[in-house]
DNA sequence: GGCAGAGTATCAAAGCTTTGATGGTCGTCA
DNA sequence: TGACGACCATCAAAGCTTTGATACTCTGCC
């Protein structure tokens, strides 16, 4: 329409993020996880205990869908979910055994995309692209309440 | 784990890639449409008569999730479908007026978004930030094989 | 003519995500 | 003690997306 496809440069974001998706999405799948279920895992690794709306802020998506993610994971085993002793409004959600086995297949096949982006830059060049994805951040909310 | 998530790019990306489909979706509902159907009917829009698959192809989709959102838009009556002339095995799809006015609509607010985008860098900037992109695409691509 | 391969459309099953709406729990403050 | 506000979990409805599988159509080649 008015604005040609390549000058719009969310275009290039959304394809670099996509392709990051799909390479995740099959490096973890080795382990049987997807994606979103790799995040909550990783971050649940690092805090025992934590709490599915805790647990939502941390991967950045709505506590229905951590809710949502965290009743299959529970249904498979890979986590467990128990009442807080104090709190009874909180459910604290801890990984099983096999939910720590299933998230260290994964985040050796994770990690290694991961480093393989890393090494690709120069520590520079990975400043700058931090610094200008971040103006694009701020560029896309500036004019938020339009 | 093994790798701090600080120092993983990915993240960044993705951040940036969340915060412009929430812009983009909270702009494109004001239409009544949702961020990939503004991106099929866009695409629709310069040609007229595409198939779903050619349309999923354009819109980096499976054929599948082509499907089902042409079947939200025909039941809106946003798009027509019908049988190619010659070759039967094809549906041409084409936008209505309803779903030529939605589109406008909906693309004055997202050009918007992306002018925002542009304005907020240099044009050196710009394609620096292309730039790092594609490598970025090529470092996640390069060892799939693994 | 007839078969194989490529392209197209679509059903089905699973999962993720969002917005909207409930209902339970806890702490605070009047 | 009781109301209010903050938080937590979850149901429901809609949509998007993927993988896997099925079926039909056209083209090219034998």
């Amino acid at each position: 329409m008015s604005m040609p496809a390549d000058e719009r440069l969310g275009l290039d974001v959304k394809r670099a993020e996509q392709t990051l998706l799909a390479a995740k999405s099959s490096a973890v799948r080795a382990a049987g996880l997807t994606v979103p279920q790799y995040a909550a895992l990783l971050l649940l690794s690092d805090n025992p205990g934590m709490s599915a709306a805790a647990l939502a802020r941390g991967c950045m998506v709505t506590p229905q869908a951590m809710t949502a993610l965290l009743k299959t994971l529970d249904e498979r085993g890979l986590v467990t979910r128990t009442p807080h002793p104090w709190h009874r409004a909180i459910l604290e959600t801890r990984l099983t055994p096999e939910g720590t086995k299933a998230l260290g297949t994964a985040d050796r096949r994770a990690v290694a995309i991961e480093r393989r982006i890393s090494d690709a830059f120069t520590p520079e060049e990975r400043e700058t692209l931090r610094s200008l994805l971040a103006r694009f951040r701020e560029a896309v909310e500036g004019g938020g309440a339009s």
